[in-house]
DNA sequence: ACAGTGACAACAT
DNA sequence: TATGTTGCCACTG
């Protein structure tokens, strides 16, 4: 069976570099649903309940809203965590949340990765 | 099977 | 700019 469109999600977010970010919508084309950017966020948020040991490797800080800016309403603990340990790899986060995306925001993966995530690997 | 839920995004005011 | 509205989606009881 393939993936699950959550293991895609992670597998991709692994995969940003440290010190760049990019959005829910460009994870959602990555993986050729273009109007899954919702989804993307859903499958983040059920990283909060994972088992011990699983997901601790999905660097989910590096994941921000085609804005730039940190998107987790209802949240300001969560909000206030993500935009430190951003600024603990070296981006900077302005006092609004805001993040610059013409100078952190990674492209994105080529599609000879794309094809090995949705695949198997 | 089906309605409800959200860490979205594009568009209209 | 700042809200509000609407379309979309995978996943969950």
């Amino acid at each position: 069976m393939a993936r699950s469109f959550y293991e895609q999600v992670y597998d991709v977010v692994r995969r940003i570099p440290q010190g760049r970010v990019t959005s829910y919508g460009r994870i959602a084309n990555m993986l050729g649903r273009p109007h899954a950017a919702r989804a993307v966020g859903y499958a983040l948020s059920a990283l909060k309940d994972r088992r011990p040991g699983e997901g601790d490797d999905v660097p989910w800080q590096r994941v921000v809203n085609s804005q730039g800016r940190i998107s987790l309403p209802n949240r300001e603990d969560a909000a206030v965590r993500q935009a430190e340990l951003l600024r603990a790899e070296g981006v900077y986060v302005g006092e609004d949340l805001r993040i610059d995306l013409d100078r952190y925001l990674w492209e994105g993966l080529h599609w000879v990765e794309i094809d090995d995530i949705m695949r198997r690997s």
